[in-house]
Order: C-alpha cells, then structure tokens, then sequence
DNA sequence: CGGGATCCGTTACGATACTG
DNA sequence: CAGTATCGTAACGGATCCCG
C-alpha cells in the first residue's frame, strides 16, 4: 500500500499539499528531489554513460572522468533507489556486479542526453556570450 | 557558479583538448561546466520560471519556494554570463531590474521543461520504485 | 528594490585505507 | 572487484547587514 500522489481522492490533502503537488516551485514538492538526484553532477553523466548498455562498476568509473568511489556508489544508490537504475549482483569471488538502465531510467536518460547534445552543438554561442559579457 | 577563466576558444589542439572536446564524459570538457550551471538546484528553476515571460528579481524570488537571495543573484549572473538571461537595469530610483530568457536561454528552458515534465508526470513511478526498494 | 559583503553552519566531494 | 569507513577540505547555501 504505497501512496499514489497523482491520484489524489477529492476532499482529501492540506492547502499545502495542493499548493505544491505538480507544482516544482513549491518548497516541498517532490519533484524537486528527484530532478536534484537526476541532474546532480555525476548522476548526468552515470545516465548517459548506462546509455549505451550494461556496465559494471568499474567500467563505469573507468568511462567517466575524474568521479570518485564514494560518489559513483551513491550515486547509482540514489538512481537504483529512483528506479532509474538496476542492480544485479552476482553472488561469486570476485564479485561481479552489473549496472543497467530501467525502462524509466531509459525516457529520462533520453531527456538528458537531449540536454548535453544540445550544449555540445551550442558550445560556441555560449563562449561567444561570455565573451560578450567580458567585454 | 564558478568562472571559467582557461578556456582557450580555438586555434592550438593538444591532445587532451581534443579527447576533452565533444565528450562530457572527459575531465576538462567544457560542457561539463555549463551542464553544471544548468542543471544547479536554483539554475533549473530559473530557467523555468523566465518561460512565461521577463520577471523582475523579487518576482522570481517569490515564484521560486526557498531560494535565497544570495543564491537567486548568483545563479542569475552564472545563467548570464553563458548567454541564458538577458538582465536589463533601468536607472531608478528604486531601482528596477528586469529579466528575460534569451532564445539560447529559450532553447534550453525547453529541454529542463521537459525534464522536469516527465519527472512529474511519472512521480507514481519513481515512488512506487521506492517502496519496491525499501521492501 | 536589487544586490554586494560578510559570517557561519551544512553539505558535497575527494583521497586513502580497509573489508567481504 | 565492489564497495564501506573515515577523515579533511572546499564549496554550497542561508541569514543578516548595508549601500546605491
């Protein structure tokens, strides 16, 4: 029995709930915990990195530059927590554990992955603004 | 959030800059800086919050729940200084500052629009995942 | 009204060492 | 190999005061 916060029975909820539920400005909407786990620096890359398929953990950690142990594995915590990310582990010495994307993790790693394609092709009109902004 | 002051725009090519150049998952991509700036806790509101059109600065600190003012002016000035936000200062008393989307700004407001769209759109998901998880 | 300057607590982050 | 534990640092973030 989880609760559902899309399906929401009428007369029910505080003036606070309705203020924030699907409204991302609002302080406590839930929303904003999730898009902070998504765009949070390394869980960007982790998505886009899972794109191209399984991976084990070091070969995570081998693909995306400069990220620490302890950063990688909270990180794909919170994404697996999410539902993001799938966790397989394989109960042998040594160990072999399998990371992959969800199927929800896939959409949203789409939506990402449209985020940093568009910056990449855009690059020279942001350094143009800067130096714009320089001068 | 922070400047970038050793971004050589083109000309030389070593060879990090060309493994660095067109992939985020590399150490100095440029990229990574502005996704950063982006995708920063306040950065993504911001974005959001200017698609209905110029705001003024208390107006956006009113719009977005629980954002300092320290942080609003920081984030407004990062989001500048890439070309996002166009900041027009009318010379007052009291002063009036108007902020606006630039169409970069509107381009990639879309793409965070549509991030934060399937967050929300799918929240059931993501909480149903989360219980799944704490069983 | 729009911020800049300052102070200060909290968190994020990274390096290293260690364990199953 | 795949993490966890511990620690130290740096950046983040908020509150307050103040000035143009």
């Amino acid at each position: 029995m989880h609760s559902n916060p899309s399906v929401a029975p009428a007369g029910e909820g505080t003036l606070e709930d309705k203020l924030s539920r699907g409204n991302v400005f609002a302080v406590g909407c839930p929303a904003r915990a999730i898009l902070t786990n998504v765009t949070s620096r390394w869980g960007v890359l982790v998505l886009i990195a899972l794109r191209g398929g399984t991976l084990r953990y070091s070969q995570i950690r081998r693909k995306i530059g400069g990220v620490s142990e302890k950063m990688l594995a909270q990180t794909l915590q919170s994404l697996e927590a999410d539902g993001f990310v799938r966790r397989v582990s394989m109960p042998v010495v040594p160990p072999h554990v399998e990371y992959s994307l969800t199927p929800m993790g896939e959409e949203i790693s789409q939506l990402v992955q449209g985020l940093t394609d568009w910056i990449e092709t855009n690059l020279s009109g942001v350094f143009a603004a800067r130096s714009a902004a320089a001068a």
